[in-house]
DNA sequence: CATGAATGAGAGTTCATTCAT
DNA sequence: CATGAATGAACTCTCATTCAT
């Protein structure tokens, strides 16, 4: 992710930036943020808590740069999908990239669900709600009936859900990932005929 | 036990161990469990730390507590849930007193829902996974198809979304209750007839 | 100790205070003084901490009233010691009765010797550091050699070994008793012949 | 290692870690472990309690580490005593390193006896009870008859004693330390010629 | 690039003690 | 005689952060 094809002086440079970037999502996502010191990150990696504040500035620059780094496939879905027509087609592949979106940054989204709390203070907050709210906004539209809203909701909801709870129910992952996308995109179309039935 | 016709002081004095819970609780909610000191909670009653400390053994226990006193209600459904045959009837009597039951405790499960990496960590993790998975086993039929399966989680999901997601959505506040039930009782409603059909 | 024959009122009334000395004195023998506090002692009682201030005006007070009650007996040996010629048969008398007297306050003792430095801060340690020194100068002859001088305080170390080191040797504790005895007393025998000979 | 050629400014900032334990041996010594804080100990340091908590994880780990280094010097005297034959000359030599042993470590072994309840309770007490019983074992014969074996065990608490009781005991240091172990030495010949003549 | 040493602030917790009832 | 409730001071320990080297 960002890295380009010349890697000798990126790799040596960001290496040790990226492996701090590494540990501290795992850390983060296992134990919480407030629970995962900057000491327990730097004997991960076997350096000194110094080290790190070679490469960020604040233990909250952290995941202010994981964050940044790792949601810029969903604003670049953001961006598409203002683009585009608000025909159910459209809402449909914003579900399937969306869901895709979703997998590759799976840690970090499952930190953010379980962290709401620890993140609505951090300067990453108001950036997440922020960007929540365009993808409701080019996903739901406002003078739709209320169910139908909720309909909606849902759909993404249900794509989140699927990424967490989903792992203790039986089944292979890929089936159940499937499963998953077929009941969002069944709650949009239902949403979508909804709101044609009342116009 | 001391009690005098006059509450004035009674109240000041008398009931400091439920004053507790209900700062703690509504401070936990709003800043999270770690980000909550106990100096914190101790200054918005007035009182001192050590105060605390005669009515709770830990930090820890004044979060079980609240675990234990709020979710009886849920512990209750689950019970009566058990007793009834699985019948489409019964999920859908179950999501309404379950959606009433989020409602009576609604800061313990914004809490619970936001700081779920630190409870995890904490003694209720355990209790609430299980008391969660006993609502699934009374809800899904493990032999049904998997996207039913899927569509009743979805339906649990969709009333959890709708207590905290929602609020931003303009609209009454009981129609969005309503609404939200209403898209519950859907998903579940197609889950039992998809499974008809299979079967 | 202190008995009276009569006990209706005396047994009421010095019941809980005594029952705070035993515990107390068997906790402190056990973890210390410092380690051990009000509260663990009030609940090896089944009563509130409020209660020992009732019996005891500070936690100091607890020991100083068991140090007091239970080296009455060693107060009453110097006391006689002093009104005695000081030849070996007395010095002799004084160890029997000093093994003696150990023996009656074991657990105190034990606690001194355990604790000597929490001890030296208390007001006790005075008091005690007097004792032992009014005990030393009706046992010692300061003209006498400074080996045969050694040898009469090697005497007494000798009786304090055998409450405590002794435990872990084999053997019948009554046997070892008359074993410690006999060294220190065939010490002092020693110490006087030695002074004989130079003076 | 940042070695400059003048000492003042290594002195104070490079050996932190012994200073430490030379300021903790003396608090400890004097006021006990339990009433000796890190607050106190950083205070005479002019640091931080924080300071003191890079070079030791613990309070304990602080007595651990005098304990260990301190009491060397007796480890080696016991290795060197397994590997001598259990004669009466042996005996002695082990009197007279140890003695000289005590002298070496006094400040840690005034602790060690001044506060055997705390210590009991720490890391460090099952080692030095351990190395107790291995001193024990190599100076005492177990077919001895027991009086015997006292005069042993009452050789080695003269040796103690000798630090401690004879401090008010007026008369040249050097002197006493002589007549101290002089009143040893013979304890454990009259011990040998005993157990002679039972055999 | 990275370390060693240190700090200031604050955390949770425990303690002896007090006092109205 | 004893309790329930509370306090103030202290404790051990952890954390994010800084800076000279």
């Amino acid at each position: 992710m960002g890295v380009t094809m010349d890697g000798t002086k990126q790799q040596r440079r960001g290496n040790t930036r990226q492996r701090i970037q590494d540990v501290a999502l795992e850390l983060f996502a296992e134990q919480g943020y407030e629970k995962t010191s900057l000491r327990e990150i730097a004997e991960h990696l076997d350096v000194t808590k110094a080290a790190l504040y070679y490469h960020f500035k604040t233990k909250e620059e952290i995941i202010v740069s994981l964050f940044e780094d790792l949601t810029q496939p969903i604003q670049d879905l953001i961006e598409w999908g203002r683009s585009q027509p608000h025909t159910l087609e459209t809402k449909h592949e914003i579900l399937r990239r969306y869901s895709q979106a979703l997998v590759g940054a799976e840690p970090l989204f499952r930190f953010m669900q379980e962290n709401q709390a620890t993140v609505r203070e951090l300067r990453i907050g108001d950036a997440f709600k922020d960007r929540m709210r365009d993808l409701r906004d080019i996903f739901i539209d406002p003078d739709a009936p209320l169910v139908e809203q909720v309909r909606c909701i849902s759909a993404m909801f249900t794509l989140h859900a699927g990424m967490f709870v989903m792992q203790d129910v039986e089944g292979d992952s890929e089936k159940k990932h499937e499963a998953v996308l077929e009941v969002a995109m069944d709650l949009v179309t239902q949403a979508h005929q909804g709101a044609r039935k009342e116009g």
